[in-house]
DNA sequence: TTAACAAAGATTGTTAACAAAGATTGTCAT
DNA sequence: ATGACAATCTTTGTTAACAATCTTTGTTAA
């Protein structure tokens, strides 16, 4: 029972972002596609219309798809954006939290700090989207949950491309907090805790040194010298 | 200087939808679109992909592309939504609202108001759907600007679809209040009313009677008998 | 008259071939 | 060696034809 190959390679595509496989400003080549997915262009050329709408790949008409590269303002915008979603989301899933979702959360910050500590940044990134998609889906409202989604999608792009310097990104902590919120029922204390968790990912965010990096072999095949 | 088919279609549509000249269910065939934009077929799949990613469009496989027809359910998720965001819409306005935009938005206001005295149902949609969007403009986050779109967008689909009881929506008089806010920059007063004004919307609708309407010929043709 | 069935028509899905545009490579003159 | 130019190659865009599916229409039997 074959999927829809246009929704396959959507959700290739998206999953490879969410784990930065593929980083921003990577091409989609259509004939790549095609083959990878044993599919006519035709399939290749819809499920990139989908991904252009949903603002994860950038459609350069005679160049070809490539994945978004969110400017410093747009990364900007797109926390704001979240913190407005996400607050909603918050006040929902207070009220409709059981306790086997917050056994599920537990569990997604141990296996966390766990992909952590073996420094698996891919699976720790996945995590770290999956533990806000499902406050998201505990939230009952899909819209915030699809909107969600766009949005954590391009912030593990911005992750990505304006790496933190320093190492220590207080990821895994500030989500316990925010269990224990939850699990209180302590809607003021679970509103203060996500704000300031998704201000913290943004403060991280260092917009100085790769402005415009040329994304290609370059940097890839000759490390940086001393 | 013709612009791209495909966004050109788009356009068309979203359009139509917002002046409710497209209702909620309503089929888009291919050959349809494609000789009405002088276009071959590729380019009307791409735009019918591009509306189904935004949630304008259902694609039926084997069937065709049908305008999204919003649930009961669908449309408390879109109004809740739409309070997230426009909450922080207003907030980021207040903060950078100037003359220029306040003339703007009476300006906008009276249009409305003289559009329902003429019994102009579409132009009065589009001027509130336009009032909303200003608005975003002006806040400055393009990534709310384009949530809200969709959800204006639906919001109008809905109110087409669950039309309110009483005819007297008091949409403008909501509006007046909204701008002498904004002017004042009472940020407090101007969240409340803008609260208030969505929760308004939502309540009018009419979720009781027309449940699965046949959207086709018999209701147009024949006319309810008495 | 109604229900089931069959044929015809229309619509969507798939594929391949061709055209157009961009990117790459190689050459030549300065 | 460097820069401009030209030929070649690769990739995207367009079009048409064909296949598969659904919808409608027409017929027949109960």
């Amino acid at each position: 029972m074959d999927a829809q190959p246009e929704s396959q390679i959507v959700d290739a595509v998206l999953n490879a972002i969410s784990e930065q496989r593929l980083p921003a400003g990577a091409k989609l080549g259509e004939q790549a596609l095609s083959e990878l997915f044993n599919c006519n262009r035709a399939n290749v050329r819809r499920a990139l219309a989908s991904l252009a709408a949903k603002q994860v790949v950038e459609l350069r008409p005679n160049r070809g798809a490539f994945v978004v590269t969110p400017s410093a303002q747009e990364a900007r915008e797109i926390f704001q954006a979240r913190r407005a979603i996400e607050r909603t989301i918050a006040r929902q899933a207070v009220a409709r939290v059981r306790d086997e979702d917050v056994a599920y959360l537990r569990a997604n910050i141990a296996a966390e700090t766990e992909a952590r500590a073996r420094r698996d940044k891919p699976a720790e990134l996945r995590l770290s989207q999956q533990f806000h998609m499902y406050l998201a889906r505990l939230s009952g409202n899909r819209v915030l949950e699809r909107f969600l989604a766009e949005l954590t999608m391009r912030s593990t792009l911005i992750l990505g491309m304006y790496p933190s310097a320093k190492h220590a990104c207080s990821n895994c902590d500030d989500h316990v907090g925010i269990v224990d919120a939850l699990m209180a029922r302590d809607e003021e204390l679970l509103l203060r805790l996500t704000d300031e968790h998704l201000r913290h990912l943004e403060a991280e965010l260092n917009f100085d040194l790769p402005p415009v990096s040329s994304v290609s072999l370059k940097d890839q095949l000759l490390g940086s010298p001393a």
